[in-house]
DNA sequence: CTGAAAGCGCTTACAG
DNA sequence: CTGAAAGCGCTTACAG
């Protein structure tokens, strides 16, 4: 006779009724603690598995001496763009080699919502924080920090607190992409980007004016468009830089998404193969395409997986002064930037 | 004169004791509760400002009569592809309005993994779940469901288990796409699919059989390749159908991944204009590939968002019998299957 | 080897 | 309007 299943999940307390033991004990055999007989042993696992029994993971970690709840959370940009879901599924790698959990949400690059995303995750009682950050201050993160909870920044750099961060040379990244075109002859080389607010934006437009400068050329202001975030800001701006004056024999692109406006406005000028194109930010398929995209590309990859396992070896107590990791960028030819000035 | 930050984090009676009230007091503030006089609410507010004090959910939830956690939990494919980041974020957008945060995590088609991350999940005492299952059977959740836990299935069907889900008519879909080929005058249409494991790829070949037999042909068991996981499975599969004896004008590929192996080889073989193709799955920039991809498309989207929403309406405390919701896949002419037979 | 008591941070159910 | 006591499910710190 088994008897009735409880509408309610079945607590340590259960088990130990029927197992007819103290609950001390059904702690000892759920925590694997030695000293337990074989038989209690036996009787307790029979009545976990006839109960149904699971801990309670946050009870459990509510009265523990380090308080862990084997969850981190991930801050991203948008859980379903290309980059922040390859950084997510390496994060979730790294830590389920760990059984820890990862709680995940998107800012949009929306400040508010960055924060209010953190105060919940502390709130859960993460253990540890991957933060992409879009506002442009994190100061605010000291006080959760104090607990004691690692932070640590990915993709962009902390701005008035002292954090790890796993980041990309972004103004190296973008000199390499437009020297690239220059060594193929441009020296009329539009620029579109992502947000002023963004830092890295801001670094990857200082690496196209540092190319420029580099090989001796007068940089066009007609020729730089910034706060492009989506794919058809950016392909209107490519439409207005070719329709203009002076239009630039190639471009370069400081993201994803634009560069993929770009690729819509070129095409639909049947200017794919006649104006050159160097994007930052790798992206599937971009080999399939014609011409195929060169890019400067990150490994979202990488950067995952390091900021979770910088975020572990913290909470294991290493102990090390906040250090900023950079992680290479490369540039993969693969036509579109190749394609030599009219 | 500051008190010196503690280590450890703020709790509800430090609060209360900085403003001199009881703990009660404390949590009647920080849950709006009415009927605290403005003074103190005062005194709470600003003891709470100071000290930086973030109320423990996992505490409340453990406290609370319901024992909401406001997480819920979303079993997915692989967080990292296309089609399960879009559920995703559609389900992130439903709960943040409930101010509700999502744990996540990927299966990869290991049914011990799914078994691992539920395990883990209802640990974590989540409040409902989203699945994309890969085991071939779920009954193991009629206990976490005994709870009263909601669990929602999206994307694949439930087996062994009674409960709510969301779904495409894959068989339909098939059909579709396959008559699609049919009407460009296809007879030898070739069939590359996923794991027989899976639910949905078994609907799949299904449609593409009865669209072949609403025509009269006679399918070809040399065209049709199935288990195939991978680009790179999908690309070898398809370089051996078109080195066969009679090989297909026609490709029904039945899944993302398997789409791209496919176009690949077509690709490699100078024939993405000879040879038609329909793919099951839509993905980014299939409309700039050469020629446009034409595919059957979900609304992954459309999925997530609704599977997200039965959740809370039944912790909302609406009944009813387990029921499937069908959305509807959308055929999308693009040009490889609109190609005509040699 | 085993268990009774106390307490993690909070809310419930009362009493005043 | 306010607070003291008890308890959510579990582990700690002891005692036997």
């Amino acid at each position: 006779m088994e008897p009735a299943q409880p509408r309610r999940r079945a607590t340590l307390r259960d088990v130990a009724r029927l197992a007819a033991v103290s609950p001390k004990t059904v702690s000892r055999v759920v925590n694997h603690e030695p000293g337990v007989t074989a038989a209690k042993v036996a009787a307790v696992t029979a009545a976990i598995d006839q109960l149904g029994y699971r801990p309670n993971v946050t009870a459990s970690a509510l009265r523990r001496a380090n308080g862990r709840t084997a969850t981190i959370g991930a801050v991203l940009e948008d859980v379903a763009n290309p980059f922040s879901s390859a950084l997510h599924r390496a994060m979730e790698d790294v830590a389920r080699a760990r059984g820890v959990s990862i709680l995940s949400g998107s800012v949009d690059e929306d400040p508010a919502r960055e924060r209010a995303l953190i105060s919940t995750f502390f709130g859960r009682q993460i253990d540890g924080l991957v933060i992409a950050a879009a506002s442009d201050n994190q100061a605010y993160l000291t006080t959760e920090m104090l607990g004691g909870t690692p932070v640590v920044f990915v993709d962009r750099p902390p701005i008035g607190v002292r954090a790890d961060a796993v980041l990309i040379d972004n103004r190296a990244g973008a000199r390499q992409a437009v020297e690239h075109l220059i060594a193929a002859g441009h020296r009329a080389i539009g620029y579109v980007g992502d947000l002023r607010s963004i830092a890295t934006a801001q670094d990857r437009l200082q690496g196209y004016r540092d190319a420029l400068a580099g090989a001796g050329i007068r940089p066009d202001p007609g020729h730089v468009v910034e706060d492009r975030h989506t794919e058809d800001a950016a392909e209107r701006a490519v439409h207005r830089l070719l329709d203009g004056q002076a239009p630039p024999t190639a471009l370069f692109t400081a993201q994803n998404l634009v560069t993929i406006g770009a690729i819509r406005a070129l095409r639909a000028r049947g200017r794919q193969r006649s104006v050159a194109l160097v994007g930052f930010d790798d992206f599937p398929l971009a080999d399939l395409l014609e011409p195929g995209v060169t890019v400067v590309a990150q490994d979202p990859s990488a950067m995952g997986a390091l900021a979770a396992s910088l975020i572990f070896r913290r909470l294991d107590g290493e102990v090390w002064p906040p250090v900023v990791h950079t992680i290479p960028t490369r540039l993969i030819p693969r036509g579109s930037g190749e394609i030599r000035p009219g």
